[in-house]
DNA sequence: CGAGTTTTTGCAACCGGTTGCAAATCTTCT
DNA sequence: AGAAGATTTGCAACCGGTTGCAAAAACTCG
């Protein structure tokens, strides 16, 4: 059936570490012992089993990659951008769909009970305690897209959230908009929260400018239009929005539209994110662009030092965003 | 550190055995014992090594999901499915991306490596000789989203792509269209080539329609939009085409918008996959709906029977596909 | 109460590898 | 050629579990 290091062994007339050896880099074996293994190897269609030797190694190069958010099509890039990148350094991501769950603790079990060796938490709503219980069970963990913290308690990658609501509110103003609102993902995400918090902040800069703030119950398409539609029954709705994700803003493009309005004469929209989607010319999206791609090598990079120096320091990498223009906000009036 | 087996059988002062057989249900241990053993593992924190017992009972819980197009927002609907169908079974889903190879040895070799109990390979555009590899190399296998085969030599769940071009052509040719074409994805893909087949057998059957074919070379937005601008520059093109994939139509949609040409009433557009984002406002695409739910579902359940009964007889799911009217074709004329 | 039956338990071998250690082999040098 | 040193090899124990088998314990019943 599946064949074994002993069987390889026996047909090259050798002991099975001298098999072992051969499979193992630096390890000390002949040449001629090494080429005498590959040809048994190669003749019986031997592979080593990457579990046993975990047994004994400690290390399995299984990667946990957990995430919540299957319905945002940026995952589909993150998705890629992560398998890729740990293949590229042999490791494998195992995945878990964490939808409808915030508590860690069974995921925590679970990647345990398969010897990760590290652990991926990719979500910008979940807790910072989540990544946290990683960490108190001792799996390597870095949380990317999560929560900035000037002392974290895991590796953090990605970007500064209240600095996106500054931005924005910046972004706003600067296009001579003086009635903002800001819509947000699910309340109860750390990215909303923070995102809202600067927005807020920046709002008290500018007295000529009035703000509100309203929340949709999920990063996706439909909670950002039922949102935007309940927004324009209201008499008096802002001039322009600041949507916490792209998804969400796409939804309210399609609310306003449907509502007879047009953007961006009407009212205002600029996304957070900037996914590749954003550029497609029936979206084209104003967004704010979130460099995913670095968040992501960066948070790889991380995990592979981090599998040789469990006990790193825990530390918060966060990168800059910008905003991208495209036909969603009106030119800055100057 | 971590804690194994043999720490909890000393707590408890029992057996190694005992302890094994507490965590493994229908063994024969009696509650005394159990309770006692789940006592001492609680107090302990312990939880049994996956791994190390995949090395006597031959099952890790493992199946690969071997991927190969990350840029299709519709993979997302897919991983979600996927994802959440597994670990609903108990099953961890160890995602394999293909982009850039279509070689499977190196994929078959790594997933043997680590034992993955079968192997879920969703693609349409892979040929059917990768799955077969997984089978040949006695790992159970479910091509899903495969190309059928009346003889097939592993199991395929998916939908009939020959019918999905018939339907197609009846489809346009009932809304009064005489001059279409097949805009396909790449033309290697397996589901691009029966599309086209199914789509040319049906053109046959109506001697008023004139039909041509071209190919994009992925399935992607800008492979839609860059090949649906050069279709454009000729003088003569179709007034609707059938387009392979949904995101292919969307960048058909993007490049008909721009040349100033109306949609539905200079070309129609028929997509297929039916993918959440055909119904937002902003795109609203009439295409072919393929059920992925069951599919997913049904792969699942295969995939669960296989692991019981390893040489299963292979066998082919087919699911029927239907229209979903939406705003890209013209109405029904009768 | 004791023999017969059933259930529970522990021993020891095994799953497929790795690795410290000492013995065997090979090099180098006088 | 022989001693000293370096390299390679095999033995045996181990990683964290599971399981067949037989002994021990717990029932059953006359």
């Amino acid at each position: 059936m599946v064949v074994t290091l002993k069987e390889v062994a026996e047909r090259a007339g050798v002991s099975r570490s001298a098999v072992s050896r051969a499979f193992t880099d630096g390890a000390s074996v002949s040449d001629k012992m090494r080429r005498k293994v590959e040809k048994a190897a190669r003749e019986l269609g031997y592979s080593p089993n990457a579990l046993a030797s975990s047994l004994t190694t400690g290390r399995t190069k299984l990667i946990g990659l957990v995430s919540n958010n299957f319905h945002n099509p940026i995952f589909l890039e993150v998705f890629d951008l992560f398998t890729r990148g740990l293949q590229d350094r042999g490791l494998r991501p195992l995945l878990v769909n964490l939808t409808d769950e915030t508590d860690p603790e069974n995921s925590v079990r679970m990647l345990r009970q398969y010897s990760v060796d590290g652990v991926v938490v990719a979500s910008s709503t979940l807790p910072p305690g989540f990544a946290k219980a990683f960490r108190d069970a001792q799996v390597p963990v870095v949380h990317s897209f999560g929560r900035y913290s000037s002392a974290p308690q895991v590796h953090v990658v990605g970007i500064d959230n209240m600095e996106c609501g500054r931005i924005a509110v910046r972004e706003l103003a600067a296009r001579g908009h003086r009635k903002i609102a800001f819509l947000g993902g699910p309340e109860t995400a750390t990215s909303t929260q923070d995102r809202l918090a600067g927005f807020m902040q920046e709002v008290a800069q500018h007295p000529q400018i009035k703000a509100a703030y309203s929340y949709a119950n999920a990063y996706s398409f439909e909670a950002g239009r039922h949102e935007m539609l309940r927004l324009l029954e209201q008499p008096t709705h802002a001039e322009a929005y600041f949507c916490g994700d792209d998804v969400l803003s796409i939804g309210a493009l399609s609310a306003i539209r449907e509502r007879g309005l047009s953007v961006p004469n009407d009212i205002g929209i600029l996304g957070l994110n900037d996914m590749e989607m954003a550029g497609w010319e029936n979206i084209n999206l104003t967004t704010i662009h979130q460099p995913i791609r670095q968040i992501i090598t960066s948070s790889i990079e991380l995990m592979v030092a981090m599998l040789d120096e469990p006990d790193r320091y825990p530390e918060a990498r966060i990168f800059p965003c910008s905003v991208v223009e495209r036909g969603t906000l009106k030119p800055i009036t100057t």
